[in-house]
RNA sequence: GCGGUUAUGGUGAAGUGGUUAACACACCGGAUUGUGGUUCCGGCAUGCGUGGGUUCGAUCCCCACUAACCGCCCCA
């Protein structure tokens, strides 16, 4: 039997690779307009990162983790999510010294988590994510979602949607769960087993529950907007305000949770347009405590991620096709063998004048080489036969209008580079 | 981890317990002895996800497995 690839994993076909490399084209260039420089970490760390970084009552950590034992006995996780790294290398590399402050990051990358694949749910999926450590100024919450959504509407998304809400700080956090608890616990018997599960290990999720939504609890449960201590609720409103001068939309929801146990005042996501139930594109939020939860000195950080799979969902969602400019320039078509030699040279000298061209190598006709030329989307076809070869001069025809003019060989490659522009 | 649907060539798909498994697109060749995107003609699955079983005989019936898709949970 064919071996086949892993359940919950896709191969990227070349038909398809020029999208994702202007994607990633994108996410670059947008970056450095925010001046955010990219961040290289290794796909696999050891498990303990993730247990202490992402938090051990998480799902991804409970159940999601590709985890491995290498020769060494050293307990390894393919990497789920990014920031759990980039805080690690932040910490080991000591950048909270760096002269410039704060630092601002950014990777583009695959992460693994073990999940029941479905539409925007893979097992191995890319995530492109920015994470600005060190300041704890809410402009620049502000600015990690002007990025994400800067981003998206280069690409041409119009349909999104950003939804707001804010954790507070662990004392806000606290009594709200508190809150929560009492509000819940007297009734839980009436709400689904996952909810009576829920009630302990992390109430909040009760509120996401779509079985019984309908419940009247539901709507008088207490909101955490109405737990967040002054500074908390100040702070919150600062992000708001600049969101507001910079023209951002937003959606307010106070039940809005993360599911990483590091998040703690603002957290956001970006909805966009898409056939299927997941819309979430990108998550993100601020993560004060997780810099010290991993060694380093008291320092404030946010991040945001999103997955490009999702994006490709919701481009095509949104019928909208990028330009990969991938199409040939030139195609040399030979009739006879010394024509096929003097192809072969013009050929290498093209290419090396910088124009993207090349050949047939299977002995077709010239019909089936105009074929080829024409799947290529080459601009030009170059002929050379036994009456080009006499006067020194190939055929250049134009395959968008069909126009054809002779030039000499010495001069196909300048002529040919005042007809392309790249 | 749970539930539903599905599995025939490069692609989309029809079909039957029994000699050669429709059709369309794509591809290859020819008509057009040196010119693509039009037209016409021809070629193109020893094979119907994998492994068992029932049967004289199975792509079609039964079982298991695997995978894909959709939903739940959760998430990007």
């Amino acid at each position: 039997m064919l071996i086949q690839i892993p359940r919950g994993t896709y191969d990227v076909m070349p038909e398809d690779s020029g999208v994702w490399q202007k994607i990633e084209e994108v996410a670059r260039e947008t970056c450095a307009l925010f001046n955010y420089k990219e961040i290289r970490t290794p796909i696999f760390e050891s498990t303990d990162l993730f247990q202490r970084g992402v938090g051990d009552t998480t799902d991804i950590v409970q159940k999601e983790m590709y985890n491995f034992t290498d020769r060494g006995e050293r307990r390894l996780t393919l990497r789920p999510e990014g920031t759990a790294s980039v805080v690690r290398a932040f910490v080991e590399h000591k950048l909270y010294g760096d002269p410039q402050q704060p630092v601002k990051l950014y990777y583009i990358g695959p992460m693994f988590r073990y999940e029941r694949p479905q539409s925007g749910r893979n097992r191995q999926f890319t995530q492109f994510g920015a994470e600005a450590l060190g300041s704890k100024d809410p402009a620049i919450d502000a600015e990690m979602i002007a990025l994400a959504l800067t981003f998206y509407r280069k690409l041409g998304l119009k349909k999104l949607k950003l939804v707001l809400n804010s954790l507070g700080d662990p004392e806000s956090r606290k009594a709200h769960r508190d809150a929560l608890i009492n509000h819940f616990k007297p009734s839980i018997g009436e709400f689904c087993s996952d909810c009576q599960e829920r009630l302990e290990k992390n109430p909040l999720r009760i509120l996401d529950c779509k079985k019984d939504h309908g419940h009247p609890l539901m709507a008088t449960a207490p909101s955490i907007i109405d737990y967040l201590t002054d500074e908390a609720r100040d702070y919150f409103e600062q992000v708001k305000l600049t969101l507001d001068a910079i023209g951002i939309t937003y959606e307010l929801d106070p039940t809005l949770v993360r599911g990483l146990d590091y998040y703690n005042h603002t957290t956001f996501e970006i909805m966009g347009a898409t056939g299927s139930a997941i819309s979430t594109l990108a998550g993100g939020g601020r993560y004060n405590g997780l810099v010290s939860e991993l060694g380093g000195p008291e320092t404030a950080g946010v991040g945001f991620a999103l997955s490009i799979e999702r994006l490709l969902i919701a481009l095509e969602s949104e019928g909208i096709t990028l330009q990969t400019g991938n199409q040939l320039d030139c195609y040399l078509a030979a009739i006879g063998a010394e024509a096929e030699k003097k192809a072969a040279v013009l050929l290498h000298q093209l290419r090396q004048n910088g124009i993207r061209a090349d050949k047939d190598y299977l002995g077709r006709k010239v019909k089936g080489q105009f074929k080829a030329a024409d799947r290529e989307q080459a601009a030009y076809v170059l002929v050379i036969g036994d009456e080009e070869l006499a006067n020194g001069q190939a055929n250049v025809k134009n395959m968008t209008d069909g126009s054809q003019e002779r030039v000499a060989f010495d001069e196909v490659s300048t002529y040919l580079k005042n007809k392309i522009n790249h």
